[in-house]
DNA sequence: CGGGCTGTTGACGACTTTCAAGATCGGTGG
DNA sequence: CCACCGATCTTGAAAGTCGTCAACAGCCCG
């Protein structure tokens, strides 16, 4: 099997929680059914009633919202091994959308195929919603970057979360990884106006911190860079205990 | 019983799920011992180890952390009724603090404490759900309202969702309610200057849809205040069905 | 080859911050 | 009861970050 194909979602799990063989081998089996979806199209579209609860495989995706003056305010990120409601018991009620930033593969999945799977597999249960805390964390971590640091700072601090993130889950080699999320994307992310970032980007690069090439991004500068952001990893934390 | 000291807690938790008489007196029970704090003071220092299970009862409160250059984010408002920590069964490893910002009174539960409560009245613990996704939403809320407006429509938009918090717990009156937060709180809190702040709050009062006397908070127009903040109150959704 | 999306650049202006100084308020001690 | 003090609020001027507008370049894909 390609080093591609693993998959992403069981490793990210593992990474949270002692998944079994078994465990394991369920997950690969809820798994099977992969849709793609082109970019820029939405996966959940808003006011969702029923969830749309799915796991993303390849590819990136983002949850977002719209707002008067047609701009649109991103709040997460999705990368490979992430998935998105698939936690939530109660009734969802989306007021937000998640589209896909990139080409995507990904699975979908009914309420009934989540609760077996918590079910069969507790493990499963337990790092997932590990996940959801991280993932509220994130949140919270992003309301602090754009809330109080400066345009550079929000830049680098994204990015060592990006790095971190898919270093997790082995999409980082030598410092440099895919990063096919547009100017235009990074600002509504950052709260920021796309000339900005342009700009902010040249920053970052002519002091030698990243070298953002086409859709790839290399890290040159690690410690610099998240000294910059004031980035503390902490909120990612994976595994606590073996 | 004089209305101030109506149980609040309990008035939310009602507001989230159905609660029994038993239930109701439980959680009444549960509030006996009742402590005071001065204002500015932490009620959960940052670092925590085993969380700091608490309610609020009287008082408010905020969830901050601190950043470089001796600013501060609030990320989170507590109001009177509002808990902290109370549904999180994991370990919490808070990377923010708790502080009171003006006189409080509170209770602090233990470990063992919530989970009798969860364990002998299960309504409060789905009610304790409701409320912590509740909580998720507003952060959401909070980032697209600092990631993406302009200065007016985030106070705005941060009053209408006091008001409508504060009426979920009989805290407003007649389109008032007491609103103890400093502009420097609210500058930490909205990503602003407190200098902005300042003229922000003058530019609501002179389009006349706040009055804003001491610590006293006149919404004069709320129709269009809401309009201005975009502000939908959907993610405050209380009780679903009755 | 052409068109659309993305990235880049310049000029200008707006929103927001910083600095600094005063005014006001509320509580405390005399 | 009054004076005083710190905290909070208010104001002005100057500077800076960041946004808007507009145009052009580069790239990918059909």
């Amino acid at each position: 099997m390609p080093a591609s194909k693993v998959n992403r979602f069981r490793r990210k799990l593992e990474s949270l929680a002692s998944l079994s063989l078994l465990d394991g081998d369920l997950v690969d089996r809820m798994l099977l059914k992969q849709d793609l979806a082109p970019a820029r199209t939405d996966l959940v579209p808003q006011h969702e009633r029923s969830g749309g609860r799915l796991v993303l495989m390849e590819g990136f995706a983002c949850r977002y919202r719209n707002l008067l003056g047609g701009r649109r305010q991103i709040t997460a990120y999705l990368v490979p091994g992430d998935s998105y409601d698939l936690d939530t018991v109660l009734e969802s009620d989306t007021d937000h959308a998640i589209m896909a930033l990139t080409p995507v593969r990904a699975v979908r999945l009914s309420p009934a195929e989540v609760s077996v799977l918590m079910r069969e597999a507790p493990a499963v249960g337990e790092a997932l919603r590990r996940a959801a805390r991280i993932e509220e964390a994130t949140l919270r971590e992003w309301l602090v970057n754009i809330g109080g640091r400066p345009a550079l700072a929000r830049i680098a601090h994204l990015f060592c979360e990006l790095d971190w993130r898919l270093k997790a889950v082995g999409l980082v080699e030598d410092d440099r990884f895919e990063m096919p999320i547009t100017q235009y994307d990074l600002a509504d992310t950052a709260g920021l106006s796309s000339v900005h970032v342009n700009r902010t980007l040249q920053d970052l690069r002519r002091q030698g911190l990243i070298a953002l090439a086409g859709r790839s991004l290399t890290i040159l500068d690690r410690t610099t860079l998240q000294a910059l952001g004031d980035f503390q990893p902490h909120y990612l934390r994976h595994r606590v205990a073996a």
